[in-house]
DNA sequence: AAGTTTTCCGTAAACGTTTACGACAACACA
DNA sequence: TGTGTTGTCGTAAACGTTTACGGAAAACTT
């Protein structure tokens, strides 16, 4: 059943070496054998061996990316995720580049794994995701020179690799101007529980655009609890026993806001009418919730795509001879208003 | 930075033979010099390459899972196939074996993709999900021989295959048992749109039980749509328009119940209250909407680690010297009664 | 017509493993 | 001492590609 490049020579009468070229599109192979080629091996149905392929080439035209849990937690993020896997897929399957999501197990350790997969070159990079502020996989990567990009910046491993990222800052201290233009003063915020970089990030835009309107800052006004609905489902009632009880609470992500929403309801609360609610990351969950939550919404695909396009760019075997690019960006998230606030 | 079975053998003043065996756990090697090498490959960090090993062994040891849009629709059923998909690696993972998930873009064509997949022998084998009753997939993988198993039944291929399946037929059918058992005789149900089996199996099942009670089939009380939130959304409200309403309606999946439960709120009902509502594949969403959901659970982390097995299993190469099994199971789905019903 | 360039193709070496085969030593047995 | 047996290891071929190199023929050039 497996037709090798052999039998492709010996159908054809001819050197596997001209078979190879012809397949490749190099230029010195004759046009009319170059098509007689091309016809036999869509004949005899002939595609090149992988495993032969890399091993000459030195490379496996792949690419991996790690869905894991998120740590501490068991939720995949996959609404989150996935989106955006199939934008990086697009993008790679462009440039003929498979990838390849591994899926780490709940009790795995992450970085072993990373370490595996690295060693025995099973992809030619990797993607990151869940970055940390200081993230030894980064620092791993960046050691042993194999390539790779982030979504999410981190402090590791200085700027030696593209990295793609939401202003999750910046959807903080919207929120924030939103609600305080809407009369609000009494502004809670939840965040994630890890030192999950986005989760400082939007507790430091809140905390700047607070400042700015003059508004004290309040520990108890913050919340941290794992990013998932029982997350914020068990979070919540404690930001509503404060003296002061909060009139508008943002969520750092939608799963949080429903289980912070039930919670609410659960209060004899009705989200959007006695307390407004604000989502920031915004996958798909928001717009059915009823009252459908206003949120930041990211753009999940496009992130995807370009993150692919950067990784291909900083990497010199694939960029072509003009060499590495390491680009970073930052995207802001689109104000999506609804009826929570 | 690569280091190589040669580097090893050298470093040690041995043969790369002698190296490969110790590694492999061969018995012709020494006790005491295979030590030496695993003390070696440790210190060296070393770990063979992936490419020129699968070349040799004829095998990639990894198996891959397409992860596609439903056809015809453009939902992945992400909160499905993400536990399914953690018990599959885990399983997998124990006999050293990859799980490699690749994406299907939107507007991919799934056979093409496949086909690819199996010439270039990028895996040792597949599994296959949104089964259909007729499967091209199937047909194609059987006819060339290449190892695969399948989430769901079809008729397809024979019994060729190993296949782990859930009984909707007989949940459908308990469904309306109990809905009977409620005082319910108008029971309406939502199936998903195209051709996939398990749509058929809970049709199946819900007509026999209709039967079993003495009430006539009414077409009129089944809808289909795309089987995600807007699916149901849209298909509800035509269920509601028949002269003679139903007091309860069967969702095929909970992405479903929640667009049929919003539309049903917009028209001033309360599920749960005015109209029944119970669903048969419940991943994650039912718990957390309110009312919260009755529903038919399936255990999709097992799911996946039996599956794993049951490949492992068929698979000569791979299951040892007994040889290849071909197993086929169908699990129950597990009720949870809620509020909904 | 001889020299020079171009076009095309075959040869063979490499990529990093695994493994069949044989060699050699040590040991046992008669 | 000769013959088998066992334990351990080295040699080299193979897996299916890609590609540097060189050579023969064809196409130009003068």
């Amino acid at each position: 059943m497996a037709s090798s490049i052999h039998d492709l020579a010996r159908h054809l009468n001819i050197s596997i070496g001209t078979v190879s070229r012809a397949l490749n599109g190099r230029a010195d192979v004759n046009a009319e054998t170059r098509q007689r080629v091309l016809d036999a091996a869509r004949k005899l149905n002939y595609s090149p061996n992988q495993s032969g392929r890399n091993l000459r080439r030195g490379a496996t035209q792949s690419i991996a990316f790690m869905l894991q849990p998120h740590p501490g937690d068991q939720q995949y993020g996959e609404p989150f995720f996935i989106p955006f896997l199939t934008g990086l897929q697009a993008k790679l399957a462009e440039h003929g580049i498979d990838l390849m999501v591994v899926m780490g197990g709940p009790g795995d350790y992450q970085h072993e794994r990373l370490r595996r997969l690295v060693e025995a070159r099973r992809a030619d990079a990797v993607v990151l995701a869940w970055t940390r502020r200081e993230d030894e996989r980064i620092d791993y990567l960046t050691e042993v020179g194999f390539p790779f990009a982030t979504l999410g910046r981190s402090q590791s491993g200085g700027r030696s690799y593209p990295s793609l990222d939401l202003d999750f800052e910046k959807a903080g201290s919207d929120a924030v101007d939103r609600l305080v233009a809407r009369g609000h003063r009494r502004i809670a915020a939840v965040r994630p529980l890890l030192n999950l970089n986005f989760g400082y990030l939007f507790i430091a835009g809140y905390r700047k655009a607070l400042k700015s309107h003059g508004i004290d800052f309040d520990p108890s006004m913050i919340a941290a609890g794992f990013i998932n609905e029982s997350g914020g489902y068990e979070v919540t009632p404690k930001l509503m026993q404060s003296k002061d009880v909060p009139t508008a609470i943002i969520f750092n992500n939608d799963a949080m806001a429903l289980g912070g929403c039930r919670a609410l309801v659960e209060m004899g609360l009705q989200p959007g009418k006695d307390i407004a609610v604000v989502v920031i990351v915004d996958t798909a969950l928001c717009r059915y919730y009823s009252p459908r939550l206003t949120s930041f919404r990211p753009a999940l695909e496009p992130l995807g795509q370009r993150l692919a396009e950067m990784l291909l760019e900083s990497m010199p075997a694939l960029a072509g001879p003009e060499g590495a690019k390491i680009i970073r960006e930052v995207w802001p998230l689109e104000l999506v208003v609804r009826d929570s606030d």
